[in-house]
DNA sequence: GTCTATAGTCGGATAGAC
DNA sequence: GTCTATCCGACTATAGAC
């Protein structure tokens, strides 16, 4: 109905109710998160909410979809570029350094301060799906598991539809998932403060070096 | 104050309070979690948990303190015998048989339908420590990171107080961790309704695998 | 130690002025 | 599209009978 190029008043509000939103339902749960709350920190009146997004759920739908295009922008371009070059017949050497390329980005975002505010949101979808979940997996899990498993099914030559790539996906994925998910427990062992470019570095040599003994040892059986 | 073997009748409220905690508390958060729906799932009168807890924050201490004694009834045992043959000069090989019975375990107790309903509380705990973290991290967290490291360095023959050492063994335990933290993405991908004896054996047989790999790798540097 | 009843606060949603 | 004011239900905690 608006084909303006610069934003309504009403879409600013609407931003800056996502935004807002990602931050808190991140931090307290959907339960926990006040419309209040969710309001005075996006600066908006309360009442707005319902207006624009129909209520409370309607927002955190919102949120959720406001998350898939910031993963999806961090991990879309990487996917396209692999995509691409699967086309052709490619030796295991490039798959496993692309797929080292795959796990390096995610360690980065994964450390990121930024992921932090909405890895909390998927992890409590993770441990308890509602509609939310369906949306980030239909969106991007299953895209990023499918390229995972592909790359694998390459390297080890076996079916990327099988248990085994779905089994060596997961594992691998742990790997670098376990720098989000025990964070906490992280930061205490080491005495790291935050994740710079040093730890970065650090977590993503030894993801490479696991990677590689597990993907390249001797096929035993 | 009660000298006697049988549980009182305060005692057995206080017991069903903690069990429900658990399950609540876990499920929704602790601002979530009410009081009459805690209260109703332990079959007991709300006002009952002000009165032997003091309150709510007193019921989720409660919960916290459970978590870590059925945590530990599942791997204190597993850690005494680990230790106490860590005395001697053991082989690489025995440490490493000792690493993959430790990680076994925790593949058994993190697929375990009982581990999902505390472990969504001990998730949120690393996203957003409070006190219980403390209580977390100092009652199991550590000594199991203690452990792992520990035996990472005899077998790689490196400090167990290393930055290599951590990574190790966080990427080690990442492994098993994700069939936690990630598990509904996990049960969409490979169709497993269940983590029944057969998955788990799977799982564990991968682990094995990779784990080997990467301990057992030459060292290049 | 357990109950009912209730005080006091805060939650999401809405009506209606502008 | 945004605001104020308000309804009504749910929350934690407590007082007091038993």
């Amino acid at each position: 109905m608006n084909a303006d190029t610069s934003p309504t008043r009403g879409e600013a509000t609407r931003d800056a109710l996502v935004r807002a939103a990602v931050e808190i339902f991140g931090r307290d749960g959907f339960d926990a998160a006040g419309t209040r709350a969710l309001a005075e920190a996006a600066g908006v009146n309360q009442a707005l909410i319902n207006y624009h997004f129909g209520g409370k759920a309607g927002l955190y739908h919102a949120a959720i979809e406001y998350i898939v295009g910031r993963v999806r922008e961090h991990i879309d371009p990487l996917l396209a570029t692999i995509d691409a070059q699967l086309g052709d017949d490619v030796p295991a050497e490039q798959c496993l350094a692309m797929l080292l390329q795959l796990l390096d980005a995610f360690v980065v975002v994964l450390t990121s301060e930024e992921s932090g505010t909405w890895a909390r949101l998927i992890l409590r979808e993770q441990q308890d799906p509602s509609e939310g979940f369906d949306i980030l997996y239909g969106s991007f899990m299953s895209r990023v598991l499918g390229i995972l498993t592909h790359l694998i099914g390459r390297i080890r030559n076996i079916d990327p539809d099988s248990e085994a790539a779905d089994l060596l996906g997961f594992t691998l994925f742990g790997q670098v998932l376990v720098f989000r998910t025990g964070r906490a427990a992280i930061e205490r062992r080491t005495g790291w403060q935050q994740f710079s470019k040093r730890e970065i570095a650090a977590i993503q040599a030894q993801i490479h070096s696991n990677v590689t003994a597990i993907l390249m040892q001797e096929t035993t059986e």
